[in-house]
RNA sequence: GCGGAUAUGGUGGAAUUGGUAGACACGCUGGUUUUAGGUACCAGUGAGGCAACUCAUGGGGGUUCGAGUCCCUCUAUCCGCACCA
């Protein structure tokens, strides 16, 4: 009797093989092609969950893939390691940020360890080690003095109570999360990165970029929104003599529309905006109502349209008498365009609302070409002609925009203007535990740059987080400093860099990890560079990967324009909710099923299911990958995550597909163990006198091979998994009767062993083990098809009457039309349909079909 | 609101890209092995019908000899919208 496969020793046994031998390390090897395949890395928030074991299997699977086919990968894996919830355990559990992190790390480490993934450990970084931040900081020089980065005031939710920045998800329904305060919009001075001076590069490549999913590709497109219109400078009318501001320029794409203008709108933070607060304590405070609502597209778009009326006006530029009320509008957002707009009520929604809702002129200046009329409801957005336009009438859209912005530009009152969405990456944090801005503030005024043999300019490590505010601000003996050159008293930079920032460039640190002369060296990333493959979430889509190609960019390097080449993004792990009577979330290991009733173990209160949603610890509905891999072992929590979904889609978590993956690979050990004798002999004959039966058995695993091959490199790696259950369920289905039978089997084994491996490598190992060839899998090279077995000499024709099956053939490979036709006769059923009807044509597809079509 | 995606048995999902819809797995039903069991093996399993057949890929329409696949339209669900990482 065989012995069950163990995954308590084999485990371990083949994760401390491949650490003693280095078999996942890699270096420079010019005459191999290199293939560099990098997840997303991890933020050490404390222990690995159902994504990092999806995310790193999937990678895995390619790396392994990839090494079996002869190139020379490189898997490196590292931490990102700075950020928020560092210092919010800081602050719940009273230990460093510092601490915190790299136990986590540790801990990560290990639980990453034991998924058996083909990583580089040699690579590894964290972003919070001063070894990487020191090349961060020399990056920021790099990029101060070429003018990529300046500073300006920009908004940042503010915490009164606790004189904090707030990120977004700080922010509950406006107050503060901890504090409960009003949240307020305050200005501070902040860093920026010149990312818009890359938006048409940025744009541009994403045409070229065709190994990336279209739907990120369009995320990106919107993001950087390219729109083509012009600007135009207004006279301002005032009847207060002391005003100061004589004009307000407004962007708009529809320049066409300059004779539907009854209004203009400015942004609450619009400089005019501002002027007019310090005339008027009324407007003052209408327009510091306004600024306290939460500004993005989305809430712009769903809420009420608001203005408040002002005492100014602007000149229409072509009609002389011709003058618009200006308002503060909450639907104009200052960081897009100019801040300010002109209405067209006529032929734009949200201008149409505002002007019903404050009784605005409305003029319509485009004639619909589908004859659609004006009903003062529905703005007319369609395509058409000029009316009541002077000089534009009768013309297109198209012919009236150009020729307004040529008369604009021949007065000098506007000019065409290309505008993006795409604002500048403010990199500013008002924050601890993030890489230090390598800047400090003159007394007299100046702006200085810690030198580069400064470098790194370290975190301080003793700090309190009991005082409100930014901790580094609050640093006096790491605030205070003198100016390296002149002596003078200076303070530094307090804010750190967004951590956006960190994982813009780790991907080229990873070249050269260990390089403490500069951030990358130009050998290495020229060999490495572009990453072959970047697999993560798509909750990345915009912001991370946008951010990394910029940089890429922005570092201007030869080697390299873009960094990844292909992407992946692969889906998320979800588990059905459980909540009690009481209304509080319940672990499902909490959850007992009794007959029908859910009821809770712990306090034998019912359970109601709620809906099934991505894994997440204040939901409670998640499943601990590390009891997962005690329990079952680390081959088939791989194994589940590959199979059934295809990995771009979202799956459940279930307990019986755990199980079904624990239980396909205690059969193939049974399997390999029974068959032990017959895998053990290097001889392969592909041209042997095969039974019937064997023959039978070859094709069906080369044409497997080759499908799982093909599928691999789609990343279906579900239809992989199926093609795996068919090699095992022929395998396992056949009954050798001769030599001849055995070898077969044999090597139908030694195929499948080598086909599982990217998915369940301990596995796989034990049982090549078991083979006479003593080399670990990972030397092992990729099988081959042998074309040989695929081969056919019969085909199944589908025989096809008015498109519908009804009936199928067996004849030799390439029968001609003729003499198919001739042979259905003898099916009953097919002959009976033919029979007193008319064929009015027939179509063949040699080896495929014929259909014919009666009357 | 804007932008994007998805829809196939009881369930997850296949479908060589316009050519046998439902591969593979889960679940379920029946059986076998003295199996304590959640084990292993065999058979069955889209719906209706004894059957030949008929109906089936979210709904409706279209193109085609032929549509899950292409076009139009409707519906539902999910995702993103700038300080979480």
């Amino acid at each position: 009797m065989s012995e069950k496969y163990n995954h308590r020793v084999i485990e371990p046994k083949w994760q401390s093989y491949w650490k003693d031998n280095n078999s996942f390390n890699s270096k420079i090897d010019p005459k191999k092609k290199k293939y560099y395949i990098l997840e997303m890395f991890p933020y050490p928030s404390g222990r690995i969950h159902m994504g990092h074991v999806r995310n790193y299997t999937l990678g895995d699977v390619i790396a392994r893939y990839k090494r079996a086919q002869g190139y020379n990968v490189m898997h490196p894996m590292g931490w990102d390691a700075f950020g928020l919830p560092a210092e919010n355990a800081a602050i719940e559990n009273n230990i460093s940020p510092k601490k915190w992190t790299y136990q986590n790390i540790e801990t990560m480490k290990d639980q990453l360890k034991k998924m058996g993934l083909s990583i580089d450990w040699s690579r590894e970084v964290a972003t919070c080690d001063e070894l990487y931040y020191k090349q961060q900081q020399k990056l920021f020089l790099r990029f101060f003095r070429n003018e990529l980065i300046y500073k300006k005031e920009s908004l940042v939710n503010w915490d009164p109570a606790e004189g904090t920045v707030l990120a977004n998800e700080q922010v509950i329904e406006g107050r503060g999360w901890r504090s409960g305060a009003e949240v307020e919009q305050k200005k501070l001075s902040q860093w920026f990165f010149k990312i818009t001076k890359f938006a048409e590069n940025l744009l541009e490549s994403l045409e070229t970029m065709n190994k990336w999913p279209d739907k990120v590709r369009t995320m990106q497109k919107n993001w950087i929104g390219k729109s083509v219109g012009c600007e135009i400078d207004f006279e301002i009318i005032s009847k207060n003599k002391s005003f100061d501001k004589s004009k307000i320029r407004i962007f708009t794409t529809r320049p066409d529309t300059i004779f539907g203008a009854t209004f203009c709108a400015l942004s609450p933070y619009h400089p005019v905006a501002e002027a007019l607060m310090e005339t008027d304590d009324k407007i003052s405070d209408d327009i510091k109502e306004m600024r306290s609502q939460k500004v993005n597209e989305e809430t712009i778009a769903k809420n009420e349209k608001i203005g408040i009326k002002t005492d100014l006006y602007i000149k229409h530029p072509f009609l002389e008498n011709k003058l618009l009320p200006v308002y503060i509008a909450n639907f104009i957002l200052m960081d897009y365009g100019s801040g300010a707009i002109y209405g067209c009520p006529a032929h734009d929604q949200r201008d149409l609302d505002f002007a019903n809702k404050y009784d605005l002129e409305v003029i319509q200046v485009i004639k619909q070409s589908d004859g659609t009329l004006f009903d003062n409801k529905n703005a007319l957005v369609g395509n058409g002609n000029l009316i009541n336009s002077k000089f534009l009438n009768g013309m297109s859209i198209d012919e009236a925009k150009n020729e307004v912005i040529k008369k604009l530009e021949d007065h000098k009152q506007g000019n065409k203007k290309i505008n993006y969405r795409l604002r500048d990456w403010g990199i500013s944090r008002q924050r601890y535990w993030g890489c230090p801005i390598p800047i400090m503030y003159r007394e007299d005024g100046a702006v200085i740059e810690v030198p580069e043999d400064q470098l790194p300019l370290k975190l301080p490590e003793e700090i309190d987080f009991n005082i409100p505010g930014n901790p580094l601000d609050n640093h006096p003996t790491w605030k205070y400093t003198k100016c390296p050159e002149t002596g003078m008293s200076a303070i530094r930079e307090t804010d750190t860099l967004d951590t956006f920032v960190d994982s813009a460039w780790y991907f080229l640190r990873f070249c050269s990890p260990t390089n403490n002369l500069e951030p990358f060296n130009s050998n290495e990333i020229k060999y490495w560079m572009p990453v072959d493959q970047y697999v993560g979430g798509v909750e990345h889509a915009i912001l991370h990967l946008l951010y990394s190609r910029f940089f890429t960019k922005a570092l201007d390097i030869k080697e390299v324009d873009e960094p990844f080449e292909s992407l992946f993004t692969q889906g998320m792990v979800c588990h059905t909710t459980f909540k009690n009577t009481s209304g509080e979330w319940v672990y499902p290991e909490d959850v007992n099923s009794i007959k029908d009733k859910l009821i809770q173990i712990s306090t034998g209160e019912n359970v109601q299911k709620g809906l099934i949603e991505s894994m997440s610890k204040s939901k409670k509905n998640i499943v601990d990958p590390e009891s997962i891999i005690n329990t079952y072992g680390a081959d088939p929590a791989r194994w589940f995550m590959l199979s059934d979904s295809p990995p771009e889609k979202d799956i459940n978590w279930s307990e019986s597909g755990i199980n079904g993956a624990w239980k396909i690979c205690q059969k193939i050990w049974m399997i390999v163990e029974k068959n032990k004798n017959y895998i053990n002999s290097d001889t392969y004959y592909e041209d042997a006198d095969w039974s019937e039966n064997a023959f039978q058995l070859n094709r069906c695993i080369h044409q497997n091979l080759d499908e799982i091959t093909r599928s691999i490199e789609k990343f279906q790696m579900n239809v992989a998994i199926a093609k795996v259950y068919e090699m095992v369920n022929a395998i396992s289905k056949f009954k050798p009767l001769d030599k001849n039978d055995e070898l077969a089997l044999g090597n139908s084994i030694k195929i499948l062993i080598r086909a599982i491996e990217p998915m369940i490598p301990h596995l796989a190992e034990e049982c090549w083990s078991l083979t006479n060839n003593h080399n670990s899998l990972s030397v092992v090279p990729w099988p081959k098809v042998v074309e040989k077995f695929l081969e056919t000499s019969s085909v199944t024709v589908v025989i096809q009457i008015n498109g519908k099956r009804r009936g199928e053939l067996i004849v030799d490979k390439n029968t001609q039309e003729k003499e198919v036709m001739k042979k259905i006769k003898d099916i009953k059923n097919i002959n009976d349909a033919l029979s007193g009807k008319n064929i009015i044509k027939s179509i063949y597809i040699p080896n495929k079909i014929l259909n014919i079509v009666l009357k």
